[in-house]
DNA sequence: GCCGTTTTCGGCCCGACTGTTTTCAGTCG
C-alpha cells in the first residue's frame, strides 16, 4: 500500500466523520493533518512500518494514528472506517466533491430524500424534489445539476503550462484598466505546482466596482460564480476557474502571502505569529487586544495595531522571517529553515549550462541538429547533449548502431560550424523488459552519454519493473535515467517499482536521475527529487525537446527543482563540462 | 485525534459569499 492510497483512504475516513455528524470538529482535522503528512512522506510509510519505525515521530501522527496505519498497511483494512461505513454509505464522499455541497448539505440529502450516489442525486434534481428541501433552493437544485455535468466531464487539474496560456492573456487584459494598480497571481500557480486546481488573481484598485465589472466581463469566461465588491469567481471557457480578490494597498502583502502559501503553511505562520500576541490574516498583521480594548474579529479574537500588511517582507518580518520564496510555501520545513537562517539557494534557470536530453530529425523530433544546436547557443548553453532514440522505438525512428554512427559524421560537421557550444554525442536508449540495453555495448563506449529510459512495458508487475531498472542502472555505461517514472500529467499514471531501492542503487552506481521539464511530464515529481537527493542520488535537469520551442520548457523543471529544495550543487548540468563529463564517470 | 517548558488538559487558523433557515448556516479557499 503507497502512501497515496492510504492518504485516500485516511481522507475518506474524515469526510465520512463529518458526514456522520462527529461533533469534535478536532478529531477531523487530526485526520487531515494526518492526511497531508502522509502524502508528503518522502519515505514510502509502508516501509516504515516494516522496519518497524516509529510513526508517530511523523508531524500530527499520534498513537493512534499509528496504530490506524499499522493496521491498514499490515491488514489492507482499517477496522475503524468499516464501522463508520456501517452507519454512513461510503458513497456519499463522492458527493461531497460536488462544489457547494459539503457535508451537512450531503447529510440532509441523505436523512430526508434517501439519496446516497451522483446518479440518484441527479435523479431527484431533474425532479425538482431538491429545491423543496429546507435548506435548499431552485438554485441550489440547479448548481447541483451544473456541478454534476462538471464534475462528470473533468475531473482533473489544469497542467501548469496549460495555466500559464490561459491566465497571461487575461493578466493582459486586466491591466489595460488603468484603475488596475497591481495584480497578481497567488496560489498553486505562484508556488509554481505542476498542476493548479483553480487560479488566485490579487489586485489593488483605486475603484473595485467597474475592476470586477472588467473581470467578470472578459471575453472567455463562460459563467460568473460570485461578484461582489472585493471577491468574484468566474469560470473560463476551458472550465479553468479563477479567483479575483481586489484589495486595498495596505493588506496587499498579506494577501499575497495569505493567498501564496498552502494552508499548512498559513496555520503554521497564524500559530507562529500567535505564540508573539499577533493575528495574521489576509488584511495584515494585528496586534492581539486585551478584552474590551479592541475589535472583535468574525473568529471572537480583539485585534488591536495593525503592524504589518503593505508588503510580503513586512508580514514575514513581523514575525520574526525573512522572506520565503513561494516555490517553498507548503510547510515542508522551511519556516524553521527560515528562522535559523537555513533557506537553501535554490537552482536559478540561470545556473543552467546545458541541456542534456532533446531529439533531432534523425528519430522523432522536428528540426535538425544543427537547428537545435544553434537555439541552445542563443540561449547562452555551453553544451547540450543530442539524445535520439534507439531502435526499439521504431515509431520515432530510432537509430541502429549504424545510423548512430553516421549521426556522428554530421555531429562532427555541425559541431565545427559552432565552436562556442560542445555537442555531446549520446542517444535515448530504451531500457528492454529486462532490464538490458538496446544499443551494444561497443557503440556505448563511444558516446560521452548514455541516457537510459523505459518506453515500454509500463505495466510490469512492481518487482519486475524494480529488478528491469535496477539491471539497467548497473550497466558500467549507463549515465542518467531519463523521465524514470514515466508519467504523463492527467494521462499516464506512473510505473509501478520500489524507487527507494532503484535510487539507493543509482547512488551507488553514480548514475543520475533526470527531472524531464516538459510540463506534460515533471519527472521525477518534487518529492521523488527530495527522496533521490536524501540517497545522494545526483539529478539531471532537461527538456526532452522535440523542436526548437521545446528548449524553452527549462524553466518548468527549474520550478519544480526549487519545490524540491535543490540547490545548483544537486544538479549536474549546473557544472562545466568537463566536471558534469566526471561526475557522470565519463570524465 | 494531536500536542506541549508557561500545559499531560485544554487548547486547536481566519474571513467572505451565497442562498435562504429574515439573522445565519454552510461552504470554500
Amino acid at each position: 500500500m503507497e502512501n497515496i492510497e492510504i492518504a485516500a483512504i485516511l481522507r475518506e475516513m474524515a469526510d465520512l466523520l463529518e458526514i456522520q455528524g462527529e461533533t469534535n470538529p478536532f478529531r477531523i482535522r487530526a485526520y487531515r493533518n494526518a492526511v497531508y503528512t502522509v502524502q508528503e512522506s518522502p519515505d514510502p510509510i509502508r516501509k516504515m512500518v516494516e522496519e518497524g519505525e516509529d510513526l508517530t515521530e511523523l508531524p500530527a501522527i499520534g498513537k493512534d494514528m499509528a496504530a490506524h496505519i499499522t493496521e491498514l498497511v499490515t491488514t489492507g483494512r482499517l477496522s475503524i472506517l468499516d464501522e463508520v461505513s456501517k452507519e454512513v454509505p461510503r458513497s456519499l464522499v463522492e458527493l461531497t466533491r460536488l462544489p457547494g455541497v459539503g457535508p451537512k448539505k450531503v447529510r440532509k440529502l441523505w436523512d430526508e430524500l434517501d439519496i446516497t450516489t451522483l446518479d440518484e442525486l441527479e435523479a431527484a434534481a431533474r425532479e425538482g424534489t431538491i429545491a423543496g428541501l429546507e435548506g435548499f433552493g431552485k438554485k441550489s437544485q440547479e448548481k447541483i445539476l451544473e456541478a454534476i455535468e462538471r464534475h462528470r466531464k473533468r475531473s482533473g487539474r489544469f497542467r501548469l503550462s496549460s495555466a500559464d496560456e490561459l491566465v497571461q492573456p487575461l493578466i493582459e487584459y486586466m491591466l489595460q484598466d488603468e484603475r488596475v494598480e497591481r495584480l497578481e497571481v497567488a496560489g498553486s500557480y505562484r508556488r509554481r505546482q505542476e498542476t493548479v486546481g483553480d487560479i488566485d488573481l490579487l489586485a489593488i484598485a483605486s475603484d473595485p466596482g467597474p475592476v470586477m465589472e472588467r473581470f467578470v466581463s472578459y471575453s472567455q469566461v463562460r459563467s460568473v460564480e460570485k461578484s461582489g465588491d472585493t471577491r468574484g469567481t468566474v469560470i473560463l471557457s476551458s472550465d479553468l476557474q479563477i479567483d479575483l480578490r481586489i484589495l486595498p494597498a495596505e493588506s496587499y502583502g498579506s494577501a499575497l502571502v495569505y493567498f501564496t502559501g498552502n494552508k499548512e503553511h498559513n496555520v503554521e505562520l497564524r500559530k507562529r505569529a500567535l505564540q508573539r500576541g499577533l493575528s495574521v490574516s489576509e488584511y495584515g498583521v494585528f496586534e492581539l487586544a486585551a478584552e474590551g480594548e479592541g475589535e472583535e474579529s468574525t473568529t471572537g479574537r480583539e485585534l488591536g495595531k495593525r503592524v504589518a500588511g503593505r508588503t510580503e517582507e513586512e508580514v514575514y518580518a513581523a514575525v520574526g522571517l525573512p522572506w520565503i520564496t513561494p516555490e517553498l510555501r507548503t510547510n515542508r520545513g522551511e519556516l524553521e529553515a527560515a528562522e535559523k537562517g537555513e533557506l537553501p539557494h535554490l537552482i536559478q534557470v540561470d545556473d543552467m549550462r546545458g541541456d542534456l536530453q532533446m531529439h533531432s530529425t534523425w528519430s522523432d523530433g522536428k528540426n535538425t541538429i544543427e537547428e537545435m544546436l544553434a537555439a541552445c547557443a542563443a540561449k547562452g548553453y555551453e553544451y547540450v547533449a543530442l539524445t535520439d532514440h534507439s531502435k526499439a522505438l521504431a515509431m520515432t525512428g530510432g537509430l541502429d548502431s549504424a545510423k548512430l554512427r553516421e549521426q556522428w559524421k554530421e555531429i562532427e560537421e555541425v559541431s565545427a560550424r559552432h565552436p562556442e557550444i560542445r555537442l555531446l554525442r549520446s542517444q535515448e536508449v530504451d531500457i528492454l523488459a529486462d532490464g538490458t540495453l538496446d544499443t551494444e555495448d561497443e557503440t556505448l563506449e563511444q558516446l560521452d552519454l548514455v541516457v537510459i529510459a523505459v518506453h515500454s512495458r509500463f505495466d510490469l508487475p512492481a518487482a519486475q519493473q524494480t529488478e528491469r531498472l535496477l539491471k539497467a542502472i548497473q550497466h558500467p555505461l549507463a549515465s542518467i535515467v531519463a523521465h524514470p517514472t514515466g508519467r504523463i500529467i492527467n494521462r499516464r499514471d506512473p510505473i509501478e517499482f520500489a524507487l527507494d531501492e532503484v535510487l539507493a542503487c543509482a547512488a551507488e552506481h553514480g548514475v543520475a536521475m533526470e527531472l524531464n521539464a516538459h510540463p506534460n511530464r515533471l519527472d521525477l515529481r518534487d518529492i521523488d527529487l527530495m527522496a533521490a537527493k536524501k540517497r545522494g542520488v545526483k539529478i539531471v535537469i532537461s527538456t526532452d525537446a522535440h523542436t526548437t520551442a521545446d528548449l524553452d520548457l527549462m524553466p518548468y523543471g527549474v520550478e519544480q527543482a526549487r519545490r524540491a529544495w535543490l540547490e545548483p550543487a544537486d544538479v549536474l548540468n549546473t557544472l562545466p563540462v568537463p566536471d558534469m563529463l566526471a561526475a557522470l564517470g565519463r570524465g
